[in-house]
DNA sequence: CATATCTGCTTACC
DNA sequence: ACTGGTAAGCAGATACG
């Protein structure tokens, strides 16, 4: 028979000494099948002079050397003899390997390294959520849907899945707020998908919510989670913080109250991996864990700081969570009655904006299943230097390339050691300044690399004399120009199918080519960065060293022609050059960027980022000097550009940033010094008298390692403190709030806890010196306004100074 | 003992 | 919680005269 499905899972097992591939996913029907293949055998290379009989010979338990094929390939980029050795069995790979290589005339093996399904997708160019085509003829198997064994499987075309996805959140009782599943029972649990809402409980109460389900017992509504995962019939199932939480405390509770989980295809439970980085994942099911994604990839380009799923939901859908006092929920549970269902309410809400989100955030995970082609659960569990190394090693393949190995633990020590010169910052000298024109190069890093072929096999060759040369603190560096660079190579296409899509993208508006475009960008700023990161198959410290070089000779070089054509150049950070019009008009400006550009190699160009009617730059606190990465630009909808100020960072009270906001708008866009000033002093005499609520004096602080770590109390660590004597647990990624109380001694004697203090209770002296002067002193400082004009006439200190 | 400088820490920018 | 370096600025710790 013929069939098209689309993989969303891929897993194996060995029978009869055998590996056969198992791909669970939707036919083009619809229906869940299981696709077997069981033609596709483990291997790994060889590099040296051996015998391949000798190599054939190589056996140990149950693991035997098949057969073994002389090849060709590419050693990190010079082409070599090696032999690829077929194995039996995939686990038999690291087993026959570390016998190879210590075997007479072996140099190096290459490839043993790489999971076999993640091989089998790869080799076979099988991408999932694809469409892809079988020929083959059903089997009986013990397996939830139909089993197909395979003759023939291969891509078919692009054309993607609509996944069918369900949410899932729980609630736990909870008396100690302790989260622990050996203790304390699930007593909610939600699920959400398409025209499919479900909330079951174990306590019963009167209520009209059709989605509400009872059950008698925490057994029973465990199993029927079970049983409405297999009559849903999902792809995806998706939770928010699951494989840390809710997985792992649903299968310890199945454990408990002997409940088997069998929502696996093939009727397997729930599998939690790791201790503690957790993973859980369902045999056919894809199990996203969406918050990961959030954090690892979709982070850096959100507002929030905070990844809560009400902070991030807030930013992306417009939705918040349900308000309910859920530290009480276990009190309301006890009680019983009609007060649990705003808890039934709550929790399916949250599996609703889990739902939307993970909707949302679709495109771009499907975007990155394509690129690097392996399974979304995968894929929902990379950080950036793990795209660019799959990517990477999919891109070996056709470049016939040898996928490098992992460093060894010594090896990734050392090369911790390796510090590289970053970017180059030019100091701003402070000052209000008008008709500013900002220009950058165009994704800089990756377009050197691209132009400048900088490959780990090409470093000094010995064949170039003509290559440019590049001077670092490693010394003096060229890569080879007789070959195209695999590293270069493959970003210098990123970087062209970016352009293409972009260029189809404003043709069309597209969520699906927008989130290509934005998935491309992300994985061509990761590729400098990768360069350098200890764990690296493709480390080269003499790349990346050679990356920066080139950027800050190529920054300099458009800083210096800016002022040899009269520009006045205010600032400039990595990419970026800042100039002041001053005489000249926009049309010279854009004359002189084209005269930049006609002298760049490759990809790289220099673009019109913007114009700014007016902009600031302030000194440092230390000293007279400008203080880089801070400063305002005001355009022309009158919007402000803030970057820096405190008035843009997590650990200011809300009060210090909006006072300084609000002078920076007085000052760019009203140009109003007077008024800036009356602001500011209106918000000291406020502080004083304690008029401003609690909340906009709150200082919220990240720890970055439990207490005991520290070896200095400062006020967030001390705060920390009273939150453990609270009972409140608090760890490395704890946000911690925090007020500063009037009273004697250090700040950190000073810090208490919002909930502890009073509107009378905070110290405005403090507020007014620590938060408020500081944040707007520079900014006064370029209007030659003394700090005393801001507090002097204020009543308290004009009486004191007289 | 007061002041200057250093260190640890957090969070920004690119 | 596994991309990199550059930079500001606070509070506490320590050195210095």
């Amino acid at each position: 028979m013929n069939l098209s499905f689309y993989p969303v899972d891929i897993t194996y097992e060995v029978k009869d000494g055998k590996p056969i591939i198992k791909l669970f996913g939707r036919t083009t029907d619809g229906k869940q099948v299981c696709v077997l293949d069981d033609s596709f055998e483990p291997y790994f290379y060889v590099q040296g002079t051996v015998s391949e009989k000798k190599l054939e010979s190589v056996q140990k338990d149950e693991f035997k050397v098949v057969r073994v094929e002389k090849c060709k390939k590419n050693v990190n980029e010079k082409e070599e003899d090696l032999f690829k050795v077929i194995v039996n069995i995939p686990k038999g790979v690291p087993v026959l390997k570390e016998i190879i290589v210590d075997m007479t005339g072996v140099k190096k093996v290459y490839e043993y390294d790489i999971l076999f399904t993640r091989r089998y997708l790869l080799d076979k160019k099988i991408v999932p959520l694809t469409k892809t085509k079988v020929v083959g003829e059903k089997i009986a198997a013990n397996c939830k849907v139909d089993c197909i064994k395979a003759k023939s499987i291969k891509k078919e075309s692009d054309e993607i899945i609509e996944p069918r996805i369900v949410a899932l959140d729980i609630e736990t009782y909870n008396p100690d707020n302790s989260l622990n599943a050996k203790k304390n029972p699930i007593i909610i649990l939600g699920l959400y998908g398409d025209n499919f809402s479900r909330v079951v409980t174990w306590k019963k109460f009167k209520t009209s919510n059709k989605y509400i389900e009872f059950v008698s017992s925490e057994a029973d509504m465990l199993q029927r989670f079970a049983e409405l995962i297999t009559e849903y019939q999902p792809d995806i199932i998706t939770g928010y913080f699951t494989d840390g939480f809710d997985f792992p405390y649903i299968v310890e509770r199945a454990k408990i109250n002997k409940v088997e989980l069998d929502v696996g295809l093939d009727y397997s439970t729930i599998d939690i991996r790791g201790r503690t980085r957790k993973e859980a994942s369902i045999t056919g099911i894809a199990h996203v864990d969406i918050f990961k994604f959030i954090i690892r990839v979709i982070a850096r380009s959100l507002k929030t700081d905070q990844y809560s799923l009400n902070a991030v939901a807030n930013e992306l859908l417009g939705a918040t969570k349900h308000d309910v006092d859920i530290e009480h929920l276990f009190d309301v549970w006890d009680k019983g009655g009609k007060n649990i269902e705003q808890y039934c309410e709550y929790n399916l809400q949250d599996c609703k904006l889990t739902y939307d989100l993970t909707i949302k955030l679709l495109p771009n995970l499907i975007e990155f299943v394509r690129i690097i082609g392996l399974p979304i659960f995968d894929v929902n569990r990379m950080s950036f230097s793990t795209f660019v190394e799959w990517y990477l090693i999919k891109k070996a393949q056709e470049f016939n390339e040898i996928i490098l190995s992992k460093p060894g633990h010594n090896e990734e020590r050392e090369r911790m050691h390796d510090r590289i010169q970053g970017a180059f910052v030019y100091e701003p000298k402070p000052g209000l300044y008008e008709k500013i024109v900002v220009f950058d190069y165009r994704s800089l890093y990756p377009s050197i690399i691209a132009s400048l072929n900088i490959s780990k096999g090409l470093v000094n060759c010995k064949c170039c004399k003509k290559a440019s040369r590049i001077n670092t603190d490693r010394g003096e560096f060229w890569f080879c120009t007789k070959q195209k660079g695999f590293f270069s190579e493959i970003i210098s296409e990123l970087i062209t199918h970016r352009a293409k899509i972009k260029k189809e993208l404003k043709q069309k508006q597209n969520p699906l080519l927008a989130a290509q475009v934005e998935a491309l960008k992300v994985l061509a700023n990761s590729f400098y960065g990768y360069l350098g990161f200890a764990p690296a198959r493709w480390y080269c410290i003499e790349c990346a060293e050679s990356t920066t070089a080139w950027a800050r000779h190529y920054i300099h070089k458009a800083i210096d022609s800016a002022k040899k054509e009269g520009f006045d150049v205010l600032y400039s950070d990595t990419d970026s050059v800042f100039v002041q019009l001053g005489k000249k008009s926009k049309k010279d400006a854009l004359d002189w960027v084209k005269k930049i550009n006609d002298d760049l190699p490759g990809l790289m160009e220099l673009e019109f980022e913007g114009f700014y009617p007016a902009g600031l730059f302030v000194a440092t606190k230390a000293s007279e000097s400008g203080a880089k990465k801070k400063y305002a630009l005001l355009d022309e909808k009158k919007h402000i550009t803030i970057k820096g100020f405190e008035a843009v960072r997590r650990n200011w009270s809300i009060i210090a940033k909006e006072v300084q906001q609000e002078v920076l708008r007085l000052v760019l866009n009203e140009k109003n010094t007077e008024n800036a000033k009356k602001f500011v002093r209106e918000t000291i005499e406020d502080l004083r008298a304690n008029k401003i609520p609690v909340e906009k004096v709150v200082i919220r602080t990240e720890l970055s390692k439990t207490v005991e770590g520290y070896s200095t109390v400062s006020p967030h660590v001390a705060a920390a403190k009273r939150m453990e004597k609270d009972g409140k647990k608090v760890s490395g990624g704890t946000i911690v709030s925090y007020v500063v109380t009037k009273g004697k001694g250090k700040i950190r004697d000073k810090v208490k806890l919002p909930h502890e203090v009073k509107q009378k209770d905070y110290d405005g002296e403090y507020y007014i010196d620590h938060q408020i002067l500081p944040g707007v002193e520079r900014i006064f400082d370029v209007l030659d306004v003394h700090i005393d004009e801001l507090t002097k006439n204020t009543k308290q200190k004009t009486l004191e100074h007289f």
